[in-house]
DNA sequence: CGGTTTTGACCCGCGC
DNA sequence: GCGCGGGTCAAAACCG
């Protein structure tokens, strides 16, 4: 994707509000000394002006660079997020044999290969256990980076899984993903000797987002936690009433349920979203900036004042 | 006192 | 129709 297509982040602080193109006063060389001490502070004046000048546009420089950088990492972000979807869409398809014929688990329903919520000894034969080993292999290998969101290529219903390695001692089953979550039920299943947890967003009934979360049979370092839905309000942090999405910190927040979704099934209209949500970022952050909003006011001034020239 | 957790009861879909 | 099992409800307990 071409970043430089989808948001021109050039600035125009109009920090030269005097272009070459006015025109230039005619200073009459034959004053008097009174004339000619105005003038003098005038020409101070005029250098102070230049001095700002100067000062502003470096630091117009400065903020169009600090905004490329943004715009940048956002980018490698949302490459590498998208990577990682065509690398685990294969590997999706392989699972073909629900376990269960009973309602839909969202395991099955993502062809979850591990059995995770699944009976899983039944049926072994010698060719699956080999793939359930390599999928194993592969699943510790995603782990690497903590927590690997499953989600079904772009066309099924908001079902995510993710893994959270935790210590077996560890009896809460908590996942922290930053959203604000009601435990609403607890139930020990057939095919795993550890409870499932069952948890509505706090902000339900208005957000239907839904969340299970259960040891894995398999490697109880790890819990399993599955998402259904979509947020419908703001962020982690907002949701949680985190303090540092009061402050003056701009930092960006993976979703992973909502953004974990959006960014890596990004359709036009999230991308769209994705532009407008971080364009706000940039903006709440940029006019946060007491520097900033000075150039910002300077510049809207420079351009009434041409404007009123005109 | 309001929000969250716990936990037994209940509901409902599915297989037999 | 019955039993099983996953998911949900709701009252009581708990907590800050």
């Amino acid at each position: 994707m071409d970043g430089s297509s989808f948001l021109d982040i050039s600035l125009d602080l109009n920090t030269n509000p005097f272009p070459a193109k006015l025109p230039k006063k005619e200073v009459s060389v034959s004053a008097s000394t009174h004339l000619k001490r105005k003038w003098l502070e005038q020409d101070e004046s005029a250098s102070e002006l230049r001095e700002e000048l100067n000062r502003v546009n470096s630091e117009n420089k400065k903020l169009t660079e600090m905004l490329a950088r943004v715009y940048e990492s956002y980018n490698a972000l949302h490459n590498h997020l998208e990577k990682l979807q065509s690398r685990q869409s294969p590997e999706i398809d392989q699972t073909d044999k629900p376990i269960k014929k009973r309602k839909q688990d969202p395991d099955d329903f993502l062809g979850f290969p591990i059995g995770l919520s699944s009976g899983k000894t039944e049926n072994s034969s010698s060719n699956e256990d080999h793939q359930q080993q390599q999928q194993q292999h592969e699943q510790k290998n995603q782990l690497l980076s903590c927590k690997r969101p499953v989600t079904d290529s772009f066309n099924k219903a908001k079902v995510s899984t993710v893994y959270v390695p935790t210590e077996t001692s560890d009896t809460s089953l908590t996942v922290k993903d930053g959203f604000q979550w009601r435990k609403y039920g607890q139930k020990v299943t057939r095919d795993n000797p550890s409870p499932r947890a069952y948890f509505r967003c706090s902000f339900a009934p208005s957000c239907p987002v839904k969340k299970k979360v259960q040891r894995s049979a398999e490697d109880p370092s790890l819990l399993v936690a599955t998402y259904e839905g979509t947020h419908n309000h703001l962020g982690p942090n907002a949701s949680e009433g985190d303090a540092t999405s009061q402050g003056r910190s701009s930092t960006v927040t993976l979703d992973l349920v909502n953004g974990g979704h959006s960014l890596l099934a990004l359709e036009k209209n999230e991308r769209n979203t994705m532009q407008e949500v971080l364009i706000q970022q940039m903006a709440s952050s940029l006019t946060k900036d007491s520097k900033f909003t000075a150039a910002l006011a300077a510049a809207i001034s420079g351009r009434l004042m041409e404007q009123s020239r005109t």
